[in-house]
DNA sequence: GAAGTCTAAGAAATCGATTTCGTCAAGACC
DNA sequence: GGTCTTGACGAAATCGATTTCTTAGACTTC
């Protein structure tokens, strides 16, 4: 790796005008050709690392989810990703599994290696922020939100559990149970929320279950809700991955999906292998990434207005048949 | 942020001393005390883009893969992860969409963000890795080879294409037609093979279909197979997504998967929503990302061994029971 | 033509760690 | 007691860019 001063040597120019000229600040045609060429010749890269150690910044975002493998978050993370290298930008993609620790971890880390700012869904209201925010550096929260002053890109999750709630009524459906994430992120609780709102009266007893998020817990949750002296004739699951496990749970119990409703806020993964009763409500994955990236970047860019909270609406799916889902998703592309 | 110079002055200590202990150098008791209530005090962290710039390497190691959306991936991010914090590394996940241009460009910040080693499937056999390996920063190829003389961890391929093959000619079908990924990639190349040698004299003109290794690849795949004077009976496929496109076009097409058989080089997403009927070659994705990431965190701590390259055996599965595939899932957690 | 204004470009400081080199004192050895 | 090790630790160099100063010309302006 070639370094600035060997280029100036070859080059017959300072150090300084060579890293003028990488800048784009004002340098003669002349010795630009000349550092140009040395350039080339040597097939010099700057490295980044002292580049930043001056600047005090890099070019690069973290961007902290709870699952890599769940399709939401890798669907939010494509978001992010596109707009970010438009602009030149690189994302680190940190996995915290919905642990405290491992997201503390990678904020330290996104700190100590001075990366430009931070999107992320926090595992909990007990994210400690204080120490990347009192750094200055600008901070986005999505999906969930955080108590901390930061931007923050949201769903209208509320609606969300109305719309699936609701669609399973207009089915005809009575008992709907609800399957809730854990208790305390505010995201699944708006959502419980809605289902609450549209239940009301009729609610009975036990028919709201905590899980994990993942396929395991909806499996779980199911189980039990199946086992109950008067079971459900349908559940709405409060994300994408619960209702895969509910599913599963409906199956292995001899139920078919289309006697017993289902409603997801959420997308089921590769909805083509799903049953076509199936109610989604779909939440704008990509979209919500991009959102969040756009505001990261503005902020970067030294933007200072009041914080800002973006809400976006999910749309509501009535069930598709697999050629008109087909369809769609070719048209998203 | 507070700097080792800050420290050293409130410990009344030089420099090098802080840096000393935070190094596990050689410094007297008393010293050390001093210095480390300095650095509680200040809330000192030392500041890794310096580090780096010293000591021209870091504690990242670049991860480059083809799609991010496909679970068989994400999986495989997960084990080099996993690995990969145990011995204190962070894991950068770079998305290429198996475009060779943002390929290069990611090899490219690996090598100026001096990151300590990459693990990537290439996205051609023209990945250009000279730079990366001429500055002596070990690389490791996972789940696709490469010609650079580096590490590799795959999947024997050939006996996985075989074996999903064969599944179907015990299951009765004859007329076995082949999806395959792109031209020109080894893994699925052998696949092919694995195909091939079984079908062998029986097998039809126009069975072997190349497509994008997407679900719309297999639909687009599975529909024009279908369009056939003499459609095939059953398909492989060699990776998971394209397996889901044609089950899609099976759908649309109003044939029963039952009826038609489908078997598929890699682990259906999301299981539980497929018909159970469907032939699944499981590919040990998690485990290949920790190997990889053992090898290359070896590779890192100056082990110089010849090159390895590892191959792991596909294990077989029998359509399972949704049951049973459950209980399998959970196990392995 | 003298004073004032720009501009290009080199010298040198700077970012914050690590590491080499020396110094000094304590203990080992003959 | 004098020489040799050995070990702790400070001074200063170093990593490779960016960013002040500075300075020397070129160009205005009255």
């Amino acid at each position: 790796m070639a370094t600035i001063y060997e280029v100036a040597a070859l080059a017959g120019v300072s150090p300084a005008t060579v890293s003028r000229v990488f800048n784009g600040l004002a340098v003669s045609e002349e010795k630009q050709r000349l550092v140009r060429d040395a350039a080339a010749r040597l097939a010099f890269t700057p490295n980044k690392t002292a580049r930043r150690l001056r600047k005090r910044s890099s070019e690069i975002i973290a961007l902290l989810i709870p699952d890599i493998e769940n399709p939401f978050y890798t669907a939010l993370a494509r978001g992010v990703e596109d707009r970010a290298q438009e602009s030149g930008f690189s994302v680190v993609l940190c996995n915290t599994d919905d642990d405290p620790g491992k997201e503390l971890r990678y904020l330290q880390i996104a700190a100590s290696e001075q990366m430009a700012g931070v999107i992320l869904s926090p595992a909990s209201d007990e994210v400690d922020l204080g120490a990347i925010v009192s750094l200055g550096r600008p901070v986005v929260a999505v999906d969930r939100t955080t108590p901390y002053p930061v931007d923050a890109v949201k769903i209208d999750n509320r609606s969300a559990g109305i719309a699936a709630t609701k669609a399973l009524f207009d089915a005809g459906y009575r008992r709907v149970a609800c399957i809730a994430g854990p208790a305390g992120i505010e995201a699944t609780e708006d959502r419980v929320h809605g289902w609450r709102q549209v239940v009301a009266s009729r609610m009975r007893e036990g028919y709201l279950r905590h899980a994990n998020f993942r396929v395991d817990g909806g499996h779980a949750a199911m189980t039990h809700l199946l086992a109950l002296d008067t079971p459900p004739d349908a559940v709405v699951t409060t994300n994408n991955l619960m209702a895969v496990g509910a599913l599963q749970a409906l199956v292995e119990a001899g139920i078919s999906p289309e006697t017993f409703g289902v409603a997801a806020v959420g997308e089921l993964p590769f909805m083509a292998l799903a049953p076509a009763s199936v109610v989604q409500v779909r939440l704008p994955a990509r979209h919500l990434g991009t959102t969040a990236a756009t505001m990261l970047l503005e902020r970067i860019a030294g933007d200072a207005q009041p914080l800002r909270t973006v809400v976006l609406r999910a749309e509501v799916a009535p069930p598709a048949s697999p050629r008109e889902e087909w369809a769609r998703k070719e048209s998203a592309l």
